[in-house]
DNA sequence: CTTCATTTGTTCGTATGTATC
DNA sequence: CGATACATACGAACAAATGAA
């Protein structure tokens, strides 16, 4: 009955799956950067074939992917391909949980203060010697905020990823970024009290950023273990009830 | 003729960004875990009361992040929030080659050798003295297909996938998994000729896990460098023209 | 094996909000 | 201010896949 239906469930296939996936193609072949305006929906419809929803739920999925960026009412353009869609999962499975307590957390900023660790003798060699006033700025700032028993999570931000930006590896920034945001979103969402040793992180800062200057990279990795301990020491007894 | 729509705009704009959102905020409230089905399309137009286009744009978007997984005449689950979407996007950064030759491909080589770097003390230690099968016929696999002068891509995912297995940090596992995918998904995209040194590569493997094992951390990282040198050479090569 | 209900996939038409000129 | 181009939203209809009766 059915022998004589010549394929079109694979034609189907190959098209529900990959109308983003042409989409990216086409992205590719017309040479297009970030910023760069790609075809409307209009047109993307007639070109491709499709209908506008469907022509509307690949551009969607690509902009979750940060692939391309919408702009309502001006257009889609190509996107910066951020670790956003890695941020909003991995916090979404902070938030839930999975019966293991805090476990994820816990992974994350693991996985933190191993990058730190990967990455020291690199920018222990970049900064030794150097003065970089906009650092020196930070940690200051981190202190008199302390000071104030204020938090301070622009600077805290700021300092990691001004810290890691001239060993010139763009991913490493990204994700040590993405890492932060994962930690301090997932974090308030559990009903915790927070470690709040405002003065030590402060201090742990300074220490890192003066041990790097200093050509210390021994010291450096003692300072990324002070940063991480008290919160990983926090999570492993909240953990073990 | 439309003075009696009250705030359809500032209800729109309230909705909008967020039905998404209210979908993801349903799973936390209704305690569900990966794998659990979530109400269908109709079932969700009528509880966020809005239309089925939305909802399933809203889908689509947390399909795309792995948060749940739709199935074709079945229905929709809760996903498993795994780091396909990293891979997606960085693949994409990777082939679009943004001007600057094969840098978005070293740093992902770069990152993998980083990782394996911090996690080296960990894997020595958790692999000291003991006896992994698996890991031991993967690595003669491996030597067999070299000597066949055919590539072992499977075995190659599988072996850095059991390395970090134990350790104990889901996280860090697909992380190397992740960056494993994006390596191999771009480096046969750029038209260069691959180093297919077989037997080396199967030799760090097996030079990986022995030293593991023995609990020799100084050489495991050795191992380490050596298994990406090659690579990381080329990609340097290639690069500064 | 067939039939049927359920669910997602695709398409079209229409109306509305928004930014640019 | 209006005009245009674009994205956003909604609803209805049909196609395709799945699973159970």
């Amino acid at each position: 009955m059915n022998d004589l239906v010549e394929v079109p469930n694979s034609e189907l296939r190959m098209r529900r799956s990959t109308t983003a996936e042409q989409i990216k193609r086409l992205i590719l072949t017309s040479g297009l950067r970030a910023g760069d305006p790609i075809p409307t929906e209009t047109e993307l419809c007639q070109e491709l074939g499709v209908s506008r929803s469907s022509v509307r739920e690949a551009i969607r999925r690509l902009a979750t992917l940060d692939i391309v960026e919408v702009r309502h009412g001006h257009g889609t353009v190509v996107g910066q391909m951020s670790l956003a869609p890695l941020v909003e999962t991995l916090v979404f499975r902070g938030v839930l949980s999975p019966g293991d307590d805090l476990a994820a957390l816990r992974e994350v900023v693991d996985m933190r203060c191993a990058l730190d660790m990967a990455l020291s003798d690199r920018v222990v060699s970049v900064h030794k010697g150097k003065n970089n006033p906009t650092l020196l700025d930070l940690v200051d700032r981190m202190l008199a905020h302390a000071e104030a028993e204020r938090p301070f999570l622009i600077e805290d931000r700021q300092f990691h990823n001004e810290l890691l930006l001239p060993v010139g590896n763009q991913l490493a920034v990204q994700l040590v970024t993405a890492f932060w945001d994962i930690h301090t979103a997932v974090l308030p969402k559990l009903d915790l009290a927070l470690p709040s040793d405002l003065r030590q992180t402060a201090k742990a800062h300074g220490d890192l950023y003066r041990s790097a200057q200093q050509g210390d990279a021994e010291a450096y990795r003692r300072a990324v273990v002070d940063h991480y301990e008290p919160l990983l020491r926090m999570l492993r007894v909240k953990s073990r009830p």
